[in-house]
DNA sequence: ACCTGAACACCGTTCAAGT
DNA sequence: ACCTGAACACCGTTCAAGT
């Protein structure tokens, strides 16, 4: 039986959950495919084209269904919640996207619906790409922190070796909190900021 | 003529602007250094150790002189500039910062600063965490695709091979931007949300 | 205390050659 | 078309030994 790339993709995510992106090597994902190293680049050209691909198909979920009917404002949040649960489903998920400036199908797809739901409610084209953009930094860096904490326990500890202080309160604060309320709770601050500038003014 | 743990950085960091993130190697810091790879594990314990402390460094000059007086959303909105600002100085700058969870003295300087304006403010200290996590996410992630940007100019390229569409606008008002003026507006996003919530209401 | 020399156990990538 | 085998040019890290 050949190897297909979604193949390569698929073991490659496999890896991923078991060994982290730092441990995905060409030489451990041939031995899980049963391939040398250097197969795989019949498959891909180099590692980066790979992740690539990792990357696209970890967002795959976020535009498999419909989006829910609704005002602007409570889309655009269910298009962060579902790329945030995105990312959640594979180790270092979000590390994977983010290092990765894709222009690959379901990324395009993504990028296309959250922008649509922006100029349809009537923002002017290029601002609604500010605000898509920034919110995406968002959704990235509240997701790979998340997970940076589930890997290493220590991130709870290393405030505690601080003196009692703003910032170890702040860490706490941000440590301890239940991670959706808090992903929740800073991508409606920006959601403010857009309802503001919003032409129909608030929602 | 000894070599000591800030030479080390400052070397680091004068690689770091030639050879980019990923050309930083143990091997030709030494040859820099004028020292053999594993002499610079005498002064740090690994390459993660460098890096903390290379980010420490690189966030140095946000703390380094006091804040102009003013209302909290005014001091916050400085104290982001002026890390994008630091992040902007070196090559790959904010990559290197966004990469260590550092508890570094800078850093942790920098944090009290930040939580500081948004306490003596009367937010609650740990909305207080919250806000800062959120703003840290946007800054970092707003830099990082600059300097990406700046790294690779096939960053254009890529948005025109796309055909005409809602997101190739996008990724054009993005790329076509004044990157300040595109930093400014996303920080404001994110603090009028944080001004709905402030207790005293609109600033 | 501070560094050398040399090794260990890896990497990503290439490419003739096989089937 | 799809992959093997083997090499090339690197890595980070360790550690006895030197000064």
């Amino acid at each position: 039986m050949q190897l297909k790339r979604a193949d390569v993709v698929t073991g490659a995510l496999t890896l991923l959950d078991t060994d982290g992106l730092d441990g995905l090597t060409m030489r451990k994902l041939g031995a899980l495919l049963g391939v040398q190293a250097g197969g795989i680049y019949w498959h891909f050209t180099n590692k980066d084209a790979l992740l690539d691909a990792m990357a696209d198909r970890i967002v795959e979920a976020v535009t498999a269904t419909p989006l829910t009917e609704g005002p602007w404002d409570a889309r655009l949040a269910e298009v962060a919640h579902r790329l945030r649960r995105a990312l959640l489903t594979h180790r270092d998920g979000a590390r994977v996207v983010a290092g990765t400036y894709v222009l690959e199908p379901n990324t395009v797809r993504g990028g296309e619906q959250a922008m649509r739901i922006l100029t349809d409610a009537g923002f002017p084209a290029d601002r609604a790409g500010w605000v898509l953009f920034a919110t995406m930094y968002y959704v990235l860096g509240h997701t790979i922190e998340e997970q940076a904490q589930q890997a290493q326990g220590d991130w709870a500890q290393r405030g505690s070796g601080l003196p009692d202080s703003e910032l170890s309160r702040a860490l706490d604060s941000v440590v301890r909190a239940d991670p959706e309320e808090r992903f929740a709770y800073g991508l409606d601050l920006l959601l403010d900021g857009v309802r503001l500038r919003f032409p129909g003014g608030r929602s």
